[in-house]
RNA sequence: GUGGUUGUAGCUCAGCUGGUUAGAGCGCUGGAUUGUGGUUCCAGAGGUCGCCGGUUCGAACCCGGUCUUCCACCCCA
């Protein structure tokens, strides 16, 4: 006997009725970004490693997939970094790709190579998988499909609003109600932490911040107290951890705690136009937020910075996440493209959907009559009948074995197919189909006619 | 990468402080029923108890390692 067959940790086979699901919220994401002016493109699934690494911090180096070089690698690689079994130096020399972590950097090297050909601004959308290597818990897997929308060579706020829309689109067609989308600025972070004179440290003390609504006020004090952020730079945030009221009052705040910083202004201008446009032009299902404590993807944002929670019933993480970034096609030679995106987690989208119960049942509607095979010249009969159906778009199929008729209605049952149609001698007699409705039983003999028109 | 957790039939799970031949429900196959499924009845097949090693007269059960599941941290869709 051979060993139970597996796949590797953190990764899915998909069954027909997953598929069928999934494909349904692609269909609509991608409706969405055709409606908004997006075109698809797509990226090999693995990159150069020069590509990809450096890109995401050092926690991202870690979690890219690398892949082996072919041939005899170790014969090629330098014998005192694999004598002194030094990883990190010894990957570079046995690994020159890697699979992709995410599809922004992948499209900011497309852009980039491609510069000549592309019409700025120019606008793409991408729908592929992608790889991580992290442990899997709730909700995150090590391959996983993003489904991107990004607009470079634009710095207009347009964009944003424009993003806040597909966002709220996309989740209304999908009729998931009550989404959050969270909004940020990486330019008020940066006024945050030139006020309180910790420049230096932004990295260190917005990602304490972020944890804010998770581990709570004191344990992020004290997390900043670790990174070496003053008392008295705290003591100066006071105002940030009972930021409340509406979004007017929230910007009305936060200007009087960043008044002697400028890049801190210019970031509350723009989320102020940003909220500001929408209300003029209202949500259909969404809530734009502002909080000042979201911190995701520092590494490359520079303006605007969104992340959208699921319905609050539903535990589970960002639903999607995005952002402007000016300088990313900069690190491949192409300076002053600023680009801006959003992304959607298809993934935990479907685990949302699956837990709320919203696909619709027609999703779910497969094959729509089956034929019985009773043996050559009847299934021969049956035949003509199947094909003309299928002409008609019906999706009908023929039993492939003249095996006993129970066998093959209870393969109907099984599958949930609505109808069977017998097709027997005495129905070839007639030239006639008996039509059996499954659910009530009820059976009729009908003309070809009258078979298409009742399995329409 | 750190800490915890899980693994017994195709699936969901029992299995006492270590004791002879490891069970149930569902599913599967055949029959009751050779032109009628979903209900019922009868019979049957199916397991090196995740894998490797150790302790023991004896291990599904105890110990170590490893893989896997799920959860938390880091980070993130």
């Amino acid at each position: 006997m051979s060993t139970k067959p597996s796949i590797p940790k953190g990764t899915r086979d998909f069954s027909p009725s997953e598929v069928v699901k999934r494909n349904y919220i692609i269909d609509v994401i991608q409706r969405d970004f055709g409606r908004f002016g997006f075109q698809p493109i797509e990226t090999p699934s693995f990159e150069n490693s020069e590509t990809l690494m450096g890109k995401y911090g050092e926690e991202g180096d870690r979690l890219i997939f690398k892949i082996l070089n072919s041939g005899d690698y170790l014969r090629k690689a330098d014998t005192d970094a694999l004598k002194a079994q030094d990883s990190a130096a010894l990957t570079g020399q046995i690994s020159e790709k890697a699979l992709r972590y995410d599809l922004t950097v992948p499209f900011a090297r497309y852009v980039v190579q491609h510069q000549n050909e592309i019409t700025f601004p120019f606008k793409r959308y991408q729908i592929q998988p992608v790889w991580r290597a992290d442990r899997p818990q709730k909700g995150r897997f090590r391959e996983f499909y993003q489904c991107d929308a990004d607009v470079v060579g634009s710095r207009s706020l347009w964009q944003e609003v424009e993003f806040v829309q597909l966002y709220d689109s996309v989740f209304t067609h999908l009729n998931l109600r009550n989404t959050v989308i969270k909004m940020n600025n990486r330019k008020l972070l940066s006024g945050i932490a030139e006020v309180i004179g910790a420049e230096d440290k932004l990295i260190d003390f917005t990602v304490a911040l972020d944890k804010l609504d998770k581990i709570g006020e004191e344990k992020v004090k004290t997390e900043m107290r670790e990174k070496g952020i003053s008392e008295a730079a705290i003591a100066k945030l006071e105002p940030l951890f009972h930021i409340t009221g509406t979004v007017s009052e929230k910007i009305k705040t936060l200007r009087e705690l960043l008044a002697t910083s400028e890049t801190g202004l210019q970031g509350i201008d723009e989320m102020e136009f940003i909220v500001e446009t929408i209300a003029e032009l209202e949500l259909k299902s969404a809530t734009l937020e502002i909080d000042v404590t979201l911190a995701r993807g520092l590494n490359y944002y520079t303006g605007a910075i969104f992340e959208v929670s699921a319905p609050e019933e539903v535990k589970m993480g960002s639903i999607g996440g995005g952002g402007r970034y000016d300088d990313l096609t900069g690190i491949f030679g192409l300076k002053d493209i600023s680009g801006v995106g959003i992304s959607f987690g298809l993934d935990r989208i479907y685990l949302v959907m699956e837990e709320l119960g919203l696909f619709p049942k027609t999703v779910l509607e497969g094959t729509r009559a089956l034929f019985v095979n009773f043996g050559e010249a009847e299934a021969r009969y049956a035949m003509r009948a199947v094909s003309a159906l299928r002409d008609e778009g019906i999706s009908v199929d023929l039993y492939p074995d003249p095996v006993k008729m129970g066998k093959q209605m209870s393969y109907a049952d099984k599958r949930d197919i609505p109808y069977v149609v017998l097709t027997g001698v005495s129905e070839m007699e007639s030239g006639t189909y008996t039509l059996k409705n499954m659910k009530s039983g009820e059976q009729q003999q009908v003309d070809i006619d009258q078979l298409v028109r009742s399995l329409k």
